[in-house]
DNA sequence: GTCGTGGATTAGACGTGTCTAATGAATAAG
DNA sequence: CTTATTCATTAGACACGTCTAATCCACGAC
């Protein structure tokens, strides 16, 4: 099937929703994320329903078919790759390879996915320590991870992945020594939406809203952090 | 200036029929060029001439401005950039870089050039022998070669630049041993379309065809070849 | 010089992706 | 249960790049 860039946007950003929320996904959310208004996601919504790429119920929000989903997770591999590679091969800082990732994961073919995945010996994680898609395009793995903004003093911690979006936060963050591996002791979660952590012996805050973009998993297997939505 | 695709596309093809005929381009000429209908190609030449990219004088011809040869030139360095990384890096081979380059020079970013430029040394050519403009995206020097098939029996002379658009043509030399440096002695220039060279002390004969895709230099600087057109 | 032919342009249409303005549905508040 | 508000959709327009069909210009043959 041919798909315009366009709408490889447009699946991407309603896998990003639909894997952050786990429910359909609404127009507005997928207008914000593509930074369209919501007539040209209504139109754009209804042209992937006729391809059988999403499934859409008018008034209520739009979910990815298996295929929608798999044309998602291509462009995601294409993304991810490409960051890892301008980052391991071509000197780029983690800051900014997504603005240039998010244009080459429309153009490149098949042979160039696979030369560079067997270059970088076929990764897992991207630089930000996001996973990879494999090349059978399988789903991804249900994430395990939780914000660190959701522990509590005490709470060691594995940085796992943060988000690559935002070039201010990222440059933030690579100044603070937070990256995919780092270890971070939570020191106190203030009520006043800063999170102070221990890194390498040195403490620091962080606003929450920073935490809260930054995945973690346990340092110990033996602890498990304190779930925010205490779930049904 | 922001181009779209198409456009960078025109005028790259302008530059190449501009290069090769050394007069103005036809509407027929840039259609074929980018297989595309006479009458489209008309609108875009109006829009480029708008633009200021080309001059243009109505029933008779297109030439480049030297802003649309300052384009023409950014997009041929990406190119030729571009096949070369992706021969060098990557593992390609010269038979099948053109099209991802194709593809690719629209949606690299300035960064990305800067540091395939400086991570293969800044190359003067690409795999197939074609001059790569410089970063400031000066003019090109003139073409010193000459097409292999206006030589002579006797002749010893050095392939330069062979064409790099069409993969089976590129597959026949990559098979004959015929690449940028291949030293070749003219044999016979038959009548029936065909020339004979020796190549490594192995006699074979070429279509003139292809003889004619090959450009050459002098194998010693006191030999003069032939030129096709007696000019005026 | 006239005319015919071939190439170039204009006319008019279409698909795609986008917008703003107007309308319609769902839902939360009372 | 009604209504107000919010969010989604429809209506209609536009730019862009493309096409086919119709018309127009230039130039070589006579």
């Amino acid at each position: 099937m041919m798909l315009s860039d366009a709408m490889e946007d447009y699946l991407k950003a309603i896998y990003r929703l639909q894997s952050e929320t786990g429910t359909p996904v609404s127009t507005s959310a997928i207008a914000e994320e593509v930074e369209k208004t919501a007539p040209t996601v209504t139109s754009m919504v209804q042209n992937l329903a006729e391809r059988g790429l999403v499934e859409r119920e008018k008034y209520k929000g739009v979910e990815l078919t298996p295929e929608g989903e798999t044309v998602a997770l291509e462009v995601v591999r294409h993304h991810r790759l490409l960051e890892a590679y301008l980052t391991e091969q071509l000197d780029y800082s983690w800051v900014d390879v997504h603005e240039e990732a998010d244009t080459l994961e429309h153009h490149i073919s098949e042979e160039f996915e696979q030369r560079v995945a067997e270059m970088l010996g076929d990764p897992d994680v991207d630089p930000h320590g996001d996973p990879i898609p494999g090349a059978d395009l399988r789903p991804l793995d249900g994430d395990e991870t939780t914000p660190l903004s959701d522990h509590d003093a005490g709470d060691r911690v594995v940085v796992s992945r943060v988000r690559d979006r935002d070039e201010a936060e990222l440059a933030y963050l690579d100044d603070a020594g937070i990256r995919p591996g780092t270890v971070v002791d939570v020191v106190n979660v203030a009520p006043f939406g800063m999170v102070t952590v221990r890194i390498d012996g040195d403490e620091q805050s962080l606003p929450e809203a920073v935490a809260r973009t930054i995945r973690v998993r346990p340092a110990r297997a033996d602890r498990t952090p304190t779930e925010g939505v205490s779930d049904a």
